[in-house]
DNA sequence: CAAACACTTGAACATTCATTCAGATATTAC
DNA sequence: GTAATATCTGAATGAATGTTCAAGTGTTTG
């Protein structure tokens, strides 16, 4: 990226300086990225990461998905790095790779909790 | 990570006191509120309005999607409450109802950026 | 009034995506 | 060694989703 790095409002269009829109490779990647939050099933497993480290079974259990499903989902988590992996014999540890996702978390509700001023 | 001392960290499983797994509605209205957030061209519609009000015209060209694509967008970025709109004749003048989306771009982009330390 | 304009809506189509199911890999137990 | 356990993987199926196209509102202009 050749132009300097974003840190605050203006950075969402600072990549086309006339119109302000996001160019179309940021936008992909944020899609990308939020698109991977967009699915129940997996802020369930996040949640229960949230508060202890897990293996593959337990987390099945958990949630009640299958195992393979789980593990499906776990790869798309990790391609995200919005988890990470220990292995331990032939289990498998996974717990919240950052603080990022409580912070999105945090922010989403403030928003869903907001009144409708107007509509 | 480190598990207590963190407010939002709690929040996430309140609805499940045992496991901490969010409950199935409350991660059902997480991952509708992502979601919406999980499509290129809604981002580059976002970030168009970022830097000014626009008419629906104007932001189809801006955005170079069809008027119509851009209209049933709309209609999903106002379900989600992420766009309040103003009639003034045969226009419609779309803009950004409040700052969340900032905050989840930002956050968004710094976790994009982080460097991979384990993997 | 009719025509042009701005925007919205609904159905159809193509694509994407999450789960299931069967099988594969890898580790531990006997 | 074989059996059992834990997890992963690939193909297939069904559901969800974004765009296009055509038609539908509502508003302004001549």
């Amino acid at each position: 990226m050749s132009v300097s790095e974003d840190k605050t409002l203006q950075a969402m269009g600072e990549d086309a300086p006339v119109s302000g829109i996001l160019s179309v490779e940021k936008a992909q990647r944020m899609a990308e990225f939020f698109g991977v939050l967009g699915d129940p099933n997996r802020w369930r497993i996040l949640s229960a990461l949230a508060s202890q480290e897990l293996r593959v079974g337990e987390l099945a259990e958990a949630v009640e998905m299958s195992e393979s499903a789980v593990s499906h989902q776990l790869r798309v988590l990790r391609t995200m790095r919005l988890v990470s992996y220990r292995k331990r014999g032939r289990n498998v540890y996974y717990c919240l790779k950052d603080k990022h996702i409580f912070n999105l978390y945090q922010e989403a509700s403030e928003h869903l909790d907001e009144p409708d001023d107007d509509d």
